[in-house]
DNA sequence: TAATTTGCCTAAAGGTTTTAGGCAAACGCA
DNA sequence: TGCGTTTGCCTAAAACCTTTAGGCAAATTA
């Protein structure tokens, strides 16, 4: 029998497409196997164990993300990039719903400082740049972002809006608009 | 041997308990039975299977979600109904980590809607009264406001806001006044 | 070509899930 | 109180996933 020619970059390449195929909760290092046809023990070499596999998953899914966000912004500002880059959270989220999920996955400090995430981190930043937002109102701004596009796409790929009218993608249009309008209006921090 | 007392009631409870210590994606048919010091096929006769274990937990997070934050809003209206609304949700992630996860656990849509989640939706667009939105507005509000709560929430349990400065808190805070800035100022729907 | 490294395999132990069938405690009723 | 039925937990067992240890052959290097 000739070798499979494993490396732990198909690995975890499949195992991002087996997420996208059955749910990021499904991926099982057995799994991923099965589609090399290898057995499960030959993939102990390319990969520690089951929650390192699904670790490097969503350090890929992450770089995936960054590099898809990198591009949508890329020569834009203001709204126009806002909305870029949403929509670049949104249809990775669409096309991609289990890597979307393995974005999410929660990470230790360690990793998570050594991952894409800090490029998503300063490209909202740098997005921020096209309104006018001081410290420390800038960090607020960034993590009300992040909130809203991890949320609105979990939401999303649970099936939370797409049984009721009006459809999703008008209201993901009209909150782009709400963000759009809150950021040019940030309300300055209420004297105590 | 005496009997254990088990009922579907008390081992959704149990695994919820779990959840807490454990993370939801920990909890597990067998650990539940260990905690009742009972044989694991035991508990197959209270919950059809490891799934519908974690559909009852979920239930059951929603359920008590739903009845804090109705305490929350009770006899406040505007800014100090928003504001308590997604405190009653903030504080539920804080103090019970793994039902806040359970209570964003993907239900298929028959599930979903027999669900407390229409009493969550039901209970954001009676906050929204004190704003000033009409439909279709008022969906893609509550849409943006489940995405805020559910995305900060989730972030903020996966640590992501805990090694920089300035802190969560004050985050929270000024991410809340942004938003009733916002639904005091929705933009209207741009004529095409 | 010989030596070494690398890659996948077999074997095996331990844990979770789930089903089937059994026995005894608890319950309902005469 | 005693009898029959129901209910609740148990044993047994099969299937699957995880993980480690050790081996052999293919690929690489000298």
């Amino acid at each position: 029998m000739g070798r499979a020619g494993l490396t732990t970059e198909r690995v975890v390449r499949a195992g991002a497409e087996l997420a996208d195929e059955v749910g990021f909760e499904q991926v099982t290092v057995s799994e991923v196997a099965r589609r090399f046809d290898v057995k499960v023990a030959s993939l102990y070499s390319h990969v520690r164990n089951s929650q390192d596999l699904k670790t490097r998953i969503a350090l890929f899914a992450l770089e995936e993300l960054a590099d898809r966000a990198a591009d949508a912004v890329a020569g834009r500002a203001g709204k126009d990039a806002l909305v870029a880059f949403a929509n670049a959270y949104r249809d990775y989220g669409r096309e991609h719903p289990g890597r979307a999920t393995a974005a999410r996955f929660p990470l230790d400090s360690e990793t998570a400082a050594a991952s894409a995430g800090v490029r998503h981190a300063r490209m909202t930043r740098a997005i921020l740049r096209g309104y006018d937002l001081a410290e420390p109102e800038q960090t607020h701004a960034v993590r009300l972002l992040g909130s809203v596009f991890h949320g609105y796409s979990s939401l999303e790929t649970a099936g939370g809006f797409s049984h009721s009218a009006p459809g999703s993608e008008e209201s993901w249009t009209r909150v782009l608009d709400a963000l759009d309008v809150l950021l040019r209006n940030w309300p300055a921090t209420p004297t105590p």
